[in-house]
DNA sequence: TTAATATGCAACTTTAAGGTTGCATATTAA
DNA sequence: TTAATATGCAACCTTAAAGTTGCATATTAA
């Protein structure tokens, strides 16, 4: 299997994961899946696969109750990319960006 | 296409494309393309298809030199990442997640 | 000017991702 | 107990992504 990180990122890469993922944590409780796929246009089978993917990089969580299934966001694993991301806050505050330090270096 | 943030986190959700993008912004001035394919054990041509993607995401730019074409990164994208990430940060930090509030409002 | 280097373009293969359909099963409502 | 609901499992389709190879071309070094 790949990496955490790798596994996160691409998780939220995919748009309707976000929407989900967004979804639950608005709401601030659970979904069913049901509940969930019905706001959206592709199939229950298709959202399923979509929270598995979200339950396998430990962004949602999922509590049976009798036939249904809940689901809740848990965004800790969020806390990982932020620290991937901080590293490069430096860079990205640079006015110059890294092609001033090129520019200067570059061959005439 | 598809929107920026997808476009951004689908070019970052690659260990491939992160190594390269981290690559250039440690070097902190530009890498070649070959200089760059060397570091790699995927061909050439496997590394211009990320630069590419990268450069669409705008997380690297590109400068002619006669034959050779230097890349260097552009972090400044990934702002829009933080701001998205940001967003959940007061989630990530609530100690109980959203269990706590499923588990209130669960029928029981 | 000949050879080596750096690259682009295009076609191709392989694998993974997103999405669908059909069917089986457990749970709950009528 | 019969019907409706919520779901899982598995097979399948389609498209996109990752990566390859071969060849053409421009630039630079010998």
């Amino acid at each position: 299997m790949q990496d955490k990180i790798t596994q996160l990122f691409k998780a939220i890469a995919d748009p309707t994961r976000r929407e989900i993922f967004h979804a639950l944590v608005i709401t601030g409780s659970a979904l069913s899946i049901s509940q969930i796929s019905n706001q959206f246009d592709i199939s229950r089978q298709g959202i399923t696969k979509h929270i598995k993917t979200l339950e396998d990089a430990g962004l949602i969580r999922l509590d049976n109750k009798g036939r249904e299934r809940f689901c809740y966001a848990n965004a800790k694993p969020l806390k990982e990319l932020n620290t991937w991301m901080k590293f490069y806050e430096q860079f990205w505050n640079d006015s110059l960006d890294n092609l001033g330090s090129y520019l200067d270096n570059k061959p005439s």
